[in-house]
DNA sequence: CTGTTAGCGCCTTCAG
DNA sequence: CTGAAGGCGCTAACAG
C-alpha cells in the first residue's frame, strides 16, 4: 500500500488533515496560498487518497461490477468496451469478473446448476467488495430469470432476458425482418431460411420476423424453404444442400448466423453454386470474418456497444434510485456486402 | 453499502465483535456451540464483511489492475482469460481498466503523447485503488519502455516489450522458423513472406526466423521474394500479384498475418490461382476468420491464454517480493488447415 | 479560512 | 475459549 497518507501530508504541510481533504476534494475554500503548499506537497510525496478508506467513509465506492460469462466469446467485448465508454463519462470504475463459463463448461446453457456456483460466487464477492451495481452480461441471448440474486442491490442483465429484472437486448425480431425486406428489395422472392437450434429465443424471434416479412411481402409460403440449423458451420452445409435439391431453388439464404453462413458457402463452392451471381446469402451477427470470407458477407450487425452503453445507463439510474426509463431497443444495422445480388432471371 | 456489519451479528449472537471476527476468518478456535451460532445469525442477515474495511485494516486488497490498451481487439479478450484463470487459483481478484485506445486514437501507437495520459490516469485511479500490482496488456508488440510510472508497485506487461520491467512475449522468431520448416517439410523451396510493415518489432522478428529458415534449409534467397506489407488485406492483394508475376513464381506465400492471408487469397481467386494446388498460403496469428475461410488457412497460432497466465503469474511472484523465475517464453502452435499442399510438379 | 475530532467496519493485541 | 479497545486512512460535522 502507499505509505503515505494525509496525516503525512497535513504536517509536512503545517496544516491539520482536515485542510489536506478539503483541497483534495473542494469540498471547502481553502486560501490559495495554502492550498498550492498543500498540493506541492502531495505532489513531491506522490501521494494518492486511499480509495479503501475514503470508501468505508463516504459509503460511496463509484465502483460496479460486471460479471462475464465469458470475455472470450465474440459478443463480450464489445459490450465491456460500451459499458466501459459509458462509465468512463461517469466516473465510475469496473470490477470485472469472468465466469469463464465457455472453458468451463462449454455450451451446456441449459445445466444451470454447474454454473450456478460460479454465479454466485462472483456476486458474493462483488457484492463485499461494496460495488454499487452489477451488470452481466451473457454469451447466448437466454432468460436467465431466477439465476442469482443480488440481495437488493441493483442489476441490469445484458445480451439475455429476464423477466424479474431489467435487461437489455437488440430487436432481434426487427433484425430478420429488416433482412428480408432487403432480400425482397433485391428481387428475391424465394428465400430459404436456416435457423439456430430452435429452443433458443433468437432462433424464435429471428423467425417471427421472417415469418412477418413473408406474409407482408406476399412471399410463398413454403415449408420446404424453412431449415433448423444448430448455429454451427456443418449444418449450413447440409441444409444448403437440402435447400439446393428442391425441385424449385431457392434464390436467396437467409443464415441466422453468419457461422452458418459459411456452411451455405462451402456447399455453394462444392455444387459450383457461384455467390452471388446464382445464389445470395446473407448471414447475422456480423462476426469479424464475415468480412473476410470471399466474397465478404452481407449480414446484420449486433448492436454490441450499444448494449452496454444502455445497460451502464441503466444502472447507474437505478443507483441513484431513479426509475430506470425503458429505451428504445436498439437495433441491428444491416452490412451491404457483396454475397446478396438479384436474382437472374432464367 | 450493505447494511449490516460485524456488530449487528455480534449482538443477535450475543457475543463480541472479535468472536465473529475469528469465525469469519477462522483466525483461532472457537467453540463449535458459538460459532454456529454465530454462523447462523450471519446467515440469516446475509452478512458479507466490508472488504473496503477489511483492506483498510489489513493492508491487502487482494486485487490486481489489469489495464488493456483496448478489449476489443482480438488478442485482448484471450489475455484476459488467462489472467483471469491464474488470478483464480490464487484467489485474486481483477479491476479492469479499458483505454478503448483503438476507438480513441486508432493505430498511431507511435505517437505516445495522444495516450499516455489515458495510461497514466488509469495507473493513478488503480494505485489509489489499493491494487497490490498491475498487468499492461498491449494491442501490438512494440516497445513500451517509460511508458508509465507506477511508483515501486509490481508491474508486468503482456504481449508488448519493455526495457526495464519485466515483459511477457511469445516467441515470434520461432514460430515464423517453424512456420517456414514446416513449408520447407512440404516441399516448398521458393516461397514468399509478405511482411508487416518494417517498422514493428513483430515484423523484424519473424522476418529473421524466414532468413534463419532460408539458411538453414538453403533456400534460394531471392529478394524479390521478400515483400513489405502493412499487416492490412489490401497489401497482401496487391503484393501477391507481383509476386505472381515473377519469372519465377514462389509455390507457397507466407503472410506475417491472417489479415493478409485474405489479400493473397482474393488475389489468386481473381487470377484463377488455386490454393493450395496451384498456390500454398500460410497466415500468421491465428484470427477465428482463419478457420472459417473457403480453404480454411493454415496458421500459427499466439499462445495468447499462457501470455497471460504467465503474466499473472510473475505479477503474483513480485508482489510476494520474491523475484520473478523466467519462464521459457511461450511458443506459437502451428495449426495445420487446408491452405497448403506440396507443389506440383511442373 | 482552518483545526479538532468522532467515527466508517473490521482485525488483532492484550487481558481475562 | 472470549471480550474490550485501539486504530487502519479518511471525511465531515462542529468549533473556533
Amino acid at each position: 500500500m502507499s505509505e503515505v497518507g494525509i496525516k503525512e501530508i497535513a504536517a509536512r504541510a503545517n496544516v491539520s488533515t482536515a485542510t489536506v481533504s478539503y483541497v483534495l476534494n473542494g469540498t471547502r475554500n481553502v486560501k490559495l496560498n495554502t492550498r498550492e503548499r498543500v498540493l506541492r506537497v502531495i505532489e513531491e510525496l506522490n501521494y494518492r487518497p486511499n480509495n479503501a478508506a475514503q470508501s468505508l467513509k463516504r459509503k460511496r465506492t463509484n465502483t460496479i461490477g460486471v460479471i462475464a460469462e465469458d470475455v472470450t466469446v465474440f459478443n463480450v467485448p464489445e459490450i465491456i468496451d460500451g459499458i466501459n465508454d459509458c462509465a468512463d463519462k461517469m466516473d465510475m470504475h469496473i470490477l470485472l469478473t469472468n465466469l469463464r463459463l465457455d472453458k468451463r463448461i462449454g455450451r451446456n446453457f441449459d445445466q444451470t446448476d454447474r454454473y450456478r456456483h460460479f454465479a454466485d460466487n462472483a456476486v458474493s464477492e462483488l457484492l463485499s467488495k461494496q460495488v454499487e451495481g452489477i451488470v452481466y452480461i451473457g454469451v447466448h441471448p437466454r432468460d436467465l430469470t431466477g439465476l442469482i440474486d443480488t440481495l437488493g442491490k441493483p442489476i441490469v442483465y445484458a445480451y439475455c432476458y429476464t423477466q424479474s429484472e431489467i435487461s437489455i437486448q437488440y430487436h432481434d425480431e426487427q433484425a430478420s425482418y429488416e433482412a428480408m425486406a432487403y432480400l425482397v428489395k433485391k428481387g428475391h422472392k424465394r428465400i430459404g431460411i436456416i435457423s439456430g437450434t430452435m429452443d433458443s429465443i433468437p432462433s424464435r424471434l429471428r423467425f417471427n420476423g421472417y415469418y412477418k416479412a413473408v406474409t407482408e411481402f406476399e412471399l410463398p409460403f413454403d415449408p420446404q424453404l424453412i431449415k433448423m440449423g444448430n448455429w454451427e458451420a456443418e449444418s449450413g452445409y447440409w441444409l444448403t444442400k437440402e435447400l439446393m435439391e428442391l425441385d424449385e431453388r431457392p434464390t436467396a439464404i437467409l443464415a441466422m448466423n453468419d457461422v452458418m453462413a459459411v456452411g451455405v458457402m462451402r456447399a455453394a463452392s462444392e455444387m459450383n453454386v457461384q455467390i452471388p451471381r446464382d445464389l445470395s446469402v446473407m448471414g447475422f451477427d456480423n462476426r469479424e470474418f464475415s468480412d473476410y470470407l470471399i466474397p465478404r458477407i452481407t449480414t446484420m450487425d449486433l448492436p454490441l456497444h450499444e448494449i452496454g452503453y444502455q445497460a451502464m445507463d441503466s444502472l447507474a439510474l437505478m443507483i441513484k434510485g431513479e426509475q430506470a426509463v425503458r429505451k428504445p431497443m436498439p437495433e441491428c444495422k444491416l452490412i451491404e456486402r457483396d454475397s446478396v445480388a438479384s436474382p437472374r432471371l432464367r
